[in-house]
RNA sequence: AGGCGCGUAGCUCAGUGGGAGAGCGCUUCCUUGACACGGAAGAGGUCGGGGGUUCAAUCCCCCCCGUGCCUACCA
């Protein structure tokens, strides 16, 4: 594996490197967790994509911050599973073999069920597997051994077995109901599969007119169809318009059925007319009223969405047709009393779109309530931690007001409820196998239900169904409850509360100790509306052009908890030159190395008094990092950990230590040998706590320091010593650093090219900041390109000098030609304005008798300390444009 | 209707009860033997508007404006 140290490439090529470190960890198994490891298990199961998708940036950022997490973990040394997989989506992926069937000029009825399911899972082998190709490419470390698939013959075993038990508990049960249809998909949808969007309609108020006498009452709709199918029309008891009606009988316009006026507390006095139509079969409110009142129920409106034959002379005519077709009716019957523009929202299917009608239907239901209860209390009592808190809230409510839940779907892919029906008798016997007779009566005579359950039906079982349940097995013993579940807030009711239900039910244990909620990516797919400006960006195309590794980091700087995320590509770009940033520290760091022999080792306390300033203060701030890293992804602040690593790695590794040991690497003394031993050591680490978020680049460059091990990716995980933590010492290269600043400061106002020394006088009034700057002369000399530096009192009188003032260190620049000094006297002008005014804001604070006497003794002191400062910087400033003039 | 969130530099976004930050973009200078996907310096913000609490508010509270989302059985 190991090139040639001097022949890295001056930049890095994500390409290459990516598929051969993929590669090899497969090969090294480093993904598959054992059942017999001893250390403490750490799990995760993934958020099973649908097999009909492909990777969009939601995926994206769900699964690198999973491997991110998974990563830091292993490499802590936890015994760490990510638990891969697939999701059949029912609906979804019915669609999409159905519409192949269009095309082919056939239809899934002509096809047969058998035959369609063959087609299925045939589609599923050839395109069904993509998006788990598309993950590979990403870098995720999941435990390709153990992926499963909803549809497996493990987890349908799964699904039959807890069908069966809540059957069984009478926690599921089959009735006939108002549910949603999809009269397009041809199946009910649960109260969550319907999306609901404000459309601008209209309410028409029509009349229907007394059986007896010629008055009329005007009724308000906004779906004149479902007139069709009315059986009463009601008003508020406590209504005094209406009171002298009630009990009589009214004509259904068109259809001329006689119908009664009821009375029901549900009608709002206040709306329309406050007269209701009421029509059982197609309306949930008023399917509940018909139940009140012992009404008929009549569809009108049928399963493909056209008017049935009780839809009169409409029957036949798609639902909409018959809308328009009845108005025109009505109009010319002068029932149409008027009709005004209405805004109202109206249910959509979720997986496409079309408008959903209220169906009156036979079909399964969970009885939520029960389940519902141990999993409020598991969120109350903190079992199941959902971070961040807010969505807590969220979740509560739902539970609270939870309702039974639809779960028969009338298509074909999917899993069969295992239930049959008694040719006989009608009773209906559920049971695991394939029963023989009939419960009821004996009836050898069954036949098995043809519905198909909900897909959220098995994903609620996943974190246990993927180890192995129902058998008692040894992954479901070491790996449940799994540790944290990451997924975005858009599924919290249909997946992540579910899950916590079904895995109390059944395992007796919640499903995962916490659940990180991330923001959403917002996309193209009218998902989450915005500011819609056509940025769709594909994460394989930006894995394509700036790696797997840049495109992950930007992810993971942008998950910030609690906010939406619109990437942008030259977020992108930039954390690509951050890449190359690394690439070429070490491309640096090798071209050092290589007459180091041996392999790096770990530096030893005892060992810093050899150590040049730079080097301590650069491991302590590596500690000070390590440490930050550790915290941030402790606390699922992925941002916070990204951002401190970037900024440690690029604008103290690189821009100062590397700088810094320059000349040492240069000479062959004992130094040298320190400077290159600090150096590997630090960016040992540094790729080490850079690897989960920058697998395949880390892999590389790690691989070609000379570092004990087989990878990174199996390396600890860096940990904070403390004992290196020097406070002393970063506070002395700070102000070194800020002296150099200084000078620098003045060189770039003044515009002297860094081809053109300087001299530069420095006189510190303070002892210890004269220590430090004879200590460090040489470092100044060399970053501050210095020609000749004089360390001691300024002659005022010699040459004019530009001056600045660090601490209590005069600083003066000579520079080498004639400048202008005029401009350069309104430059310091203006800095003095700048000074004074912020003195005055200072000194204000400081002469508030109640700010002195309340404020923190710490803050009162900065305050003090900063008034100090900006005095004698003012004074500086004044000294200097006085000797200008 | 209820609930949640957002509005900070030209753009995309961090952040904090006590000195306004990053990346990109912009200006000036620099092909210095890791890196021009680079180095050095710099300009740029009444932290949406108004009121309140506080010694102190971009941050906490209230109102308003703009904007996004979730939940809901108003015909």
């Amino acid at each position: 594996m190991r090139t040639d140290k001097a022949q890295l490439a001056k930049t890095y090529d994500p390409a290459i490197t990516e598929e051969k470190w993929y590669r090899y960890w497969l090969e090294k198994g480093y993904f598959h967790a054992r059942t017999d490891a001893p250390a403490e298990p750490f799990t995760i199961v993934i958020p099973p994509p649908n097999i009909t998708g492909s990777l969009h940036m939601g995926h994206a950022l769900n699964n690198t911050l999973q491997d991110i997490l998974v990563r830091w973990k292993r490499m802590q040394g936890y015994n760490a599973l990510w638990l891969p997989g697939t999701d059949h989506a029912g609906i979804a992926t019915q669609n999409v073999i159905e519409q192949q069937l269009l095309k082919e000029g056939s239809n899934r009825y002509q096809y047969g069920r058998e035959r369609f399911i063959q087609r299925v899972w045939q589609w599923r082998e050839e395109s069904g597997r993509a998006i788990i190709e598309q993950l590979k490419k990403l870098g995720s470390s999941c435990d390709w051994q153990r992926e499963r698939f909803t549809m497996d013959e493990g987890l349908s075993r799964a699904v039959k077995e807890v069908f069966v038990r809540l059957y069984q508990e009478g926690l599921i049960y089959r009735d006939n109901y108002i549910i949603n249809w999809c009269p397009r998909c041809q199946t009910a949808l649960s109260d969550l599969e319907v999306e609901h969007e404000e459309i601008k309609g209209h309410l028409y108020y029509v009349r229907y007119f007394l059986v007896e006498g010629d008055g009329y009452l005007t009724v308000a709709t906004t779906r004149p169809e479902t007139i069709l199918g009315d059986t009463a029309v009601a008003v508020n008891p406590n209504d005094s318009r209406y009171i002298p009606y009630l009990g009589k009988e009214l004509y259904l316009p068109i259809l001329n059925r006689k119908i009664p006026l009821i009375a029901d507390e549900y009608v709002d006095i206040a709306f329309g007319t406050g007269v209701l139509k009421v029509t059982p079969a197609h309306d949930p409110n008023d399917f509940l009223m018909g139940l009140r009142h012992q009404l008929a129920q009549i569809k009108v409106i049928g399963e493909d969405g056209r008017m049935t034959a009780e839809a009169g002379k409409y029957a036949g005519m798609d639902r909409f047709q018959c809308r328009k077709a009845l108005l025109g009716d009505l109009e010319q019957a002068c029932y149409l009393e008027k009709k005004e523009d209405y805004s109202h929202s109206v249910g959509h299917c979720y997986r496409c779109k079309t408008i959903v009608e209220p169906n009156l239907s036979r079909q399964w239901f969970v009885r939520m309530e029960p389940l519902a209860k141990p999993a409020i209390q598991a969120v109350n009592e903190g079992r199941v931690r959902i971070i961040p808190t807010s969505w807590e809230k969220t979740y509560f409510e739902w539970m609270h007001n939870i309702r039974d839940w639809c779960i028969s779907r009338q298509i074909w892919w999917g899993h069969r409820i295992p239930a049959w029906h008694c040719q006989a008798c009608e009773a209906i016997t559920v049971d695991r196998e394939e029963p023989r007779a009939c419960q009821q009566c004996g009836s050898p005579n069954l036949s098995q239900e043809t519905d198909v359950l909900d897909t959220w039906f098995s994903s609620a079982l996943w974190p246990f169904s993927t180890l192995g349940w129902p058998d008692k097995t040894r992954d479901l013993e070491v790996f449940y409850p799994t540790s944290v579940l990451v997924t975005g807030f858009d599924i919290l009711f249909f997946w992540v509360a579910r899950m916590i239900m079904m895995g109390l039910k059944f395992m007796g244990e919640v499903p995962f100790r916490e659940v990180y909620i991330h923001a959403l990516v917002r996309d193209a797919e009218g998902k989450k509306m915005s500011k819609s400006r056509g940025n769709v960006i594909d994460p394989l195309v930006m894995i394509e052009r700036y790696g797997a590794d840049a495109f992950r980091f930007t992810l993971a700087a942008f998950a910030v908890q609690g906010r939406d995320i619109f990437l942008s590509e030259e977020r992108i770009q930039g954390y690509r030159n951050f890449a190359n940033k690394v690439w070429n520290a070490l491309r640096f760091a090798l071209m050092n190395l290589t007459d180091l022999c041996g392999q790096i080792e770990e530096l030893k306390l005892a060992d810093q008094h050899h150590m040049e300033t730079e080097d301590r203060w650069i491991i302590s701030r590596l500690n000070r990092v390590i440490g930050q890293v550790n915290i941030a992804l402790e606390e699922y602040k992925f941002n916070e950990a990204a951002s401190n690593i970037y900024q440690f790695f690029w604008h103290e590794l690189c821009d100062w230590y590397l700088e810094l040991i320059k000349p040492r690497l240069r000479q062959s003394t004992p130094s040298k040998l320190v400077a290159q031993q600090v150096m590997a050591f630090v960016l040992d680490k540094s790729l080490r706590l850079l690897h989960p978020f920058m697998p395949f680049i880390t892999e590389e460059l790690w691989q070609q320091l000379s570092v004990a091990g087989e990878g990174i990716m199996v390396a600890p995980f860096p940990k904070t010593q403390e004992a290196w933590i020097a406070p002393q010492i970063e506070e002395e290269m700070s102000f070194l650093m800020e002296v150099i600043g200084a000078i620098r400061n003045i060189r770039g106002e003044l515009n002297i090219p860094p081809g053109c020394k300087i001299e530069v006088v420095l006189d510190p009034k303070e002892p210890g900041e004269l220590a430090i700057i004879e200590r460090h002369q040489h470092h100044i000399v060399l970053l501050a390109s210095v020609e000749k530096l004089k360390i001691g009192a300024w002659d005022s009188t010699a040459k004019k000098a530009v001056s600045a003032l660090v601490y209590k260190t005069e600083i003066f620049v000579l520079p080498p030609t004639t400048i202008d000094w005029q401009s350069e006297g309104k430059r310091l002008s203006r800095e003095l304005a700048k000074i004074e005014e912020e003195l005055r804001l200072v000194e204000a604070k400081l002469s508030n008798e109640s700010f002195r006497a309340k404020v923190p003794r710490a803050i009162l002191e900065k305050n003090i300390q900063k008034e100090q400062a900006l005095r004698e910087k003012a004074e500086n400033l004044r000294k200097s444009l006085e000797k200008m003039s």
